[in-house]
DNA sequence: CGAGAGTACTATAAAGTACTCTCGGTGCATTATT
């Protein structure tokens, strides 16, 4: 198949004239059978690639997700579109209905799974009836985020992959650095060089960045409660703590007009279901959010996104922001930083930390039946053939990865020149020479006086909602100056 | 870490002081109860 051939095989089964950056490289790569790392902005089409493969290839595609809600999403918008040979292998399937699915599992296509449910082994013993043309992995950075943290079945994949006898395998993310891209390869069992890269840029120019410094947290509510006011459409506000996200979701419905909720991972699935519709209905105005929200919020108009804590790495950053401004419309990402903020993502990553007294206790006394968070991820070590020092030396190393992580976080909030620069840089892309006009608050449009960014900036922000208006944004500012 | 809430003490009534404790996220699947 060659690309002219590609293109019309596109346009005859999806309708599409042409494909997205990034399409047509995935999609060579995988007919030339090479494992595929995409690193594509949200939008680019990522379901297109494995559609667009299993169409081709007439095999079956099985789809790795983190979420069930992302699972669902998936199966019926493939139904929608009119595949009828989808399914979701989940824990919210009832026990026949599964047992239905894993006893035809050849009249499906493209068959969802959870890390979870593809290491167990009736699961296994399905999938391996399959003529099996791909395996995608979806949302991969949790490969490298979740897995050595709290879900140790991310990293069995390996071992899976092994047992579905090596199958061609895509890697589909939105943002992952240099070292985020390699542990998604380590972890998967690949050699780097049976594994070919499509990379693009997480830039998103029509993003604005600024870091706003506030002496306590008073201000900082303060400030909050005037943004929110003075901003207009959509927006999310990132907090590291559920009780924060309560706290002040109360607070800016008493102090602003603005229809806000909380969405956190102790609200039941029904109740985050619901404020998700919501939102994606545009009855709410502002969530606030801990990093329960996010994937799979497929809202195209956010235009503003704050943080009131410290995410604990610039990945997270990029990646929380990166959900403002998907129209290419104007936008703007905040985050309100007040000295010490750091120890909250300090103490949650030494939360996360397993403690050598426990990896001993455990390598003298194994016992598989526990439940636990941190003695499940003993027991997969254990059962792999770990020594206690090894996996001593493995926490040891995502500790000191975590606090690495939120080191370049404080630079960030620390940095004294362009911001978007300093992201480009810390994602290994080459800087920009010239700064785009509308850039940042350290671009020199901006004076340091919070109070006219927040009456004239902002206003003039919110109410031109095309990108071509930063030109005529920033001679109101300049205008407004003189 | 360090702010803020909660508790104990004082010493005979109420309220101030000093100390201790707590905070602090991300999900799958499964199972035993309502």
């Amino acid at each position: 198949m060659n690309d002219t051939e590609r293109i019309t095989f596109l346009q005859t089964n999806f309708g599409f004239k042409n494909f997205r950056p990034g399409q047509l490289e995935v999609i060579q790569h995988l007919q030339n059978q090479r494992n595929t790392l995409a690193i594509l902005p949200t939008g680019s089409g990522k379901t297109l690639l494995y559609q667009y493969y299993g169409l081709w290839s007439h095999k079956s595609v099985i789809v790795i997700s983190p979420l069930l809600s992302l699972m669902q999403d998936q199966v019926s918008r493939l139904q929608y579109l009119g595949s009828k040979r989808v399914v979701a292998i989940t824990s919210q399937l009832a026990f026949n209905e599964r047992q239905y699915v894993l006893n035809h599992i050849k009249h499906y296509q493209y068959i969802y799974v959870s890390p979870e449910m593809l290491d167990q082994e009736p699961v296994k013993v399905a999938l391996r009836q399959l003529e099996l043309g791909l395996v995608v992995v979806d949302e991969a950075h949790c490969l490298s985020e979740w897995g050595p943290d709290f879900r140790p079945d991310y990293l069995s994949i390996k071992d899976n992959l092994l047992e579905l006898g090596n199958p061609l395998v895509l890697m589909l993310s939105a943002t992952a650095d240099e070292t985020t891209r390699t542990d998604i390869i380590t972890k998967l069992g690949l050699q780097f060089d049976q594994v070919n890269q499509v990379i693009k840029s997480v830039d998103r120019p029509n993003i604005y960045l600024t870091v706003q410094h506030l002496e306590n947290e008073s201000d900082k509510n303060m400030q909050l409660i005037e943004l929110v006011k003075k901003l207009r459409g959509t927006g999310v506000i990132y907090f590291s703590s559920k009780k924060k996200v309560n706290e002040i979701s109360q607070l800016l419905t008493a102090k602003t007009n603005k229809r806000v909720m909380p969405y956190h991972g102790d609200l039941d699935s029904s109740q985050r279901e619901m404020i998700q519709q919501q939102f994606m209905n545009n009855q709410i105005d502002v969530i606030c959010a801990t990093s329960a929200f996010g994937m799979g919020i497929d809202k195209n108009d956010i235009r503003y996104v704050i943080h009131y804590h410290l995410p604990g790495s610039l990945q997270s950053y990029v990646q929380e922001i990166g959900r403002a401004g998907r129209d290419g419309a104007a936008s703007i990402a905040i985050l309100l930083y007040t000295t010490g903020d750091e120890y909250i993502a300090r103490a949650l990553n030494d939360s996360a930390n397993v403690t050598d007294e426990l990896v001993d206790y455990y390598w003298r006394k194994p016992n598989p039946d526990l439940t636990g968070q941190d003695v499940r991820l003993l027991n997969y070590y254990f059962t792999h053939g770990y020594s206690a020092e090894q996996v001593k030396q493995i926490f040891a190393n995502q500790q000191r990865k975590r606090e690495n992580n939120l080191q370049k976080m404080i630079a960030y909030v620390n940095c004294a020149t362009c911001l978007r620069n300093f992201i480009k840089n810390e994602f290994g892309e080459s800087l920009q020479v010239t700064e785009q006009q509308f850039c940042c608050d350290k671009d020199g449009h901006f004076n340091g006086d919070w109070q006219q960014f927040n009456t004239t900036f902002l206003t003039e922000l919110s109410t031109n909602s095309s990108i071509k208006s930063w030109q005529e944004v920033l001679n109101h500012l300049f205008l407004a100056k003189n």
